[in-house]
DNA sequence: AATTGACCGAAATGGAAAATCAGTCATAAC
DNA sequence: GTTATGACTGATTTTCCATTTCGGTCAATT
């Protein structure tokens, strides 16, 4: 077998542990023993295990930003874009289920490597979305804000119907996520019958 | 001394101690000895520590309430109301401070009490805006949402601004909170020249 | 009758012994 | 000669268990 398919098998091997049992639980042993290698071959495609997840944990960014950036079309609305993106992305399990176990991880155990893995794919998500939001204020298809918090907010509040939503309440579907997110980034709660109205 | 005056004396001490070291660290003893008064005399009082801190965490809960309802004034909007309790909230130190000291408890040692005391906060909190919106829904100052929902991304999204963000970027002020949840919550991102008024 | 603090057992803490794991390297395989 | 391997090593983690701490009681005291 070539030295390339070696490492590719490393890094699948190393992929499906760490999506398994996370980063403080997958040993070297256990991903030399699931990629058919001894253990000191990996030591020769990576120097370290934090190298092997790193180069693993930055693949899966990419694909997801590659993935998020062939979504978006300049002919379409900053919101049409921001829902096809958003769906893909809820569809795109592989990458997906590493982040969902790292997010446990944080919460279960706290380790550290998890946390910055995490804290690394949130940067990567929202220069992204500053990258967009500026787009749109510069095409006017947004009112004035900072990009840098809007960003921020439309980042929580899509953590908040995914995934935190869940611990209180019967979880919300797709549509209702969308519905949610239209109503309270792009509409507005105040009711339209009643503006204008006084800002202070 | 009598044994209202016992009573609270006992309260004020017990209250002391958990807002300066939170649930954990609070021993009887400690508060025995703040009270001035034996250990035997808090259990004449109070069958257990749990049943001292619910205490002290009700009252707590129950002025905070009463506090907003205070602030809520019928003729004026929805919003309007929203940020004049959030400013007294904000300033409202004696009862915030426990309830700070009770969420680093949950951050740095997972205590369970302190989990379940916040949880009961979050409860009267989303319980109030549930209430609160339901109401603007039914005079039609906002338009059609799912109120519980609606309470719960407004309460996420004033955590985000309030606590959340200041871990990424400079915390914001006050003036930029409201005016963020002015822009996010009740006018909307979606373009301006949609809208018969014109953004700050 | 009310208050107290010494006392009790359960639970938390600390630290030493045992186990585990990342990373190395002498040997084996080719 | 070159590459792959797994037994080995020291650092880190986990597992005990002895000791301490703390919530709660109650016999003695006021």
């Amino acid at each position: 077998m070539s030295a390339v398919d070696r490492r590719k098998q490393i890094l699948r091997a190393a992929a499906q542990s760490f999506t398994l049992f996370g980063y403080k639980a997958t040993t070297m042993d256990q991903v030399a023993k699931i990629a058919n290698v001894g253990k000191g071959t990996i030591y020769t495609f990576f120097s370290n295990k934090e190298e092997l997840f790193d180069e693993i944990l930055n693949t899966a960014i990419l694909e997801m930003k590659r993935l998020a950036e062939s979504k978006v079309d300049r002919e379409k609305t900053f919101f049409e874009n921001l829902f096809s993106v958003l769906d893909a992305l809820l569809e795109f399990r592989g990458e997906h289920e590493l982040f969902i176990k790292l997010s446990q991880e944080v919460r279960d155990v706290g380790t550290l490597k998890a946390r910055d893995g995490l804290a690394r794919l949130e940067r990567v998500i929202l220069e992204y979305l500053e990258k967009e939001i500026a787009y749109a204020l510069d095409h006017e298809e947004i009112g004035t804000c900072d990009p840098q918090v809007a960003a921020f907010v439309m980042f929580k509040l899509y953590i908040a119907l995914t995934s935190d939503y869940k611990h209180v309440r019967e979880p919300l579907g797709k549509e209702e996520i969308h519905h949610y997110i239209r109503l309270f980034l792009a509409d507005g709660l105040a009711n339209p019958e009643c503006r204008p109205y006084q800002h202070t």
